[in-house]
DNA sequence: GCTGATAGTTGCAAGCTGCAACTGTGGGGA
DNA sequence: TCCCCACAGTTGCAGCTTGCAACTATCAGC
């Protein structure tokens, strides 16, 4: 079996074994969506991302930004002040309380982390940073194979309707 | 920086940069969402699963599983057909139509597989395999963080509703 | 035959997403 | 200066998938 072929396999397992399937996706305690988890994260830095920055980190519609940037204020996760400069652009800024949140998460997966870490040898956890390292590398390089990257009108219709 | 510090960013990355957020998933050419793909996956082998135990592999609520199967049926990819042992169960069995699916799908992500391991070095490769190997088997003996696993039910309410 | 457990189904509501159409702002050319 | 186009963001709409709860069917044990 070649390379390729095992890796296959491996992120079968990946997403099988990390429940990635389920759409419901919340962190134990918060009432927070993946979608949301993730922009806290890309979000906690100095310079503020516009959502149409942030739609282009997220892979998402900037529709969907747009709902889900209006949603976190709501929350008062952050604020959206327009860019002075060009009053077309938003300047999303985490408030006091999203970045607690965000730390609040992170230290919530911490734990988690570590005790996976604990569960594997060193030479294991080194791999896994490297392997993992170089994979996204090369994941970012490329487009990706269910962006409709390819073959949207391939022959063999193999759907029965 | 310690190592749980990196897993936590690499893993923020590997979503961020596979897109997984996004939810309509599907494989260029075939109308099939991840879910669909992935009951492809654990259906295509020798002993037939009930929907129970494929729920069970998929995480899924054994209702979303009933319609999963029903609609996979529909499109001719599997047959349910009851257990003669205990005709509550199903036993699912993948229909000819139904492999030839998987073995195009697999075919199909084979090639991006290939092009992603000839863009690693042979190091980096050998690398994530053994660290992903580990990882998972480390992430099936406990629970997942986003399980619920914990407290859905601490004070400090982070929401602003 | 009755009772309780187990497999699967269906009604229902919720959440997130993309697309298309629309508003508002900014820049450049006539 | 005025007009037209490009770009950021918003909203209406429909689609898809999911979980929960209630219900049916089957089976095992008393």
């Amino acid at each position: 079996m070649d390379e390729a072929e095992r890796l296959h396999g491996l992120f079968m397992d990946l997403v099988r074994t990390g429940g990635l399937l389920q759409t419901d996706q919340t962190i134990p305690g918060h009432p927070i969506s993946m979608s949301q988890a993730f922009a806290l994260h890309e979000l906690d830095t100095e310079t503020p991302l516009s959502q149409r920055d942030l739609a282009e980190r997220l892979r998402l519609e900037k529709s969907s930004v747009s709902r889900l940037a209006s949603e976190m204020e709501r929350k008062g996760w952050l604020v959206r002040e327009r860019d002075p400069t060009n009053r077309r652009l938003y300047r999303l800024r985490l408030t006091d309380r999203g970045r607690a949140l965000h730390a609040g998460m992170r230290g919530a997966f911490h734990d988690q982390y570590v005790r996976w870490v604990g569960e594997m040898t060193p030479a294991e956890r080194e791999a896994l940073v490297v392997g993992l390292t170089a994979f996204i590398r090369v994941l970012g390089d490329g487009p990706l194979p269910w962006d409709g990257a390819g073959t949207h009108d391939r022959g063999h219709d193999s759907d029965g309707t």
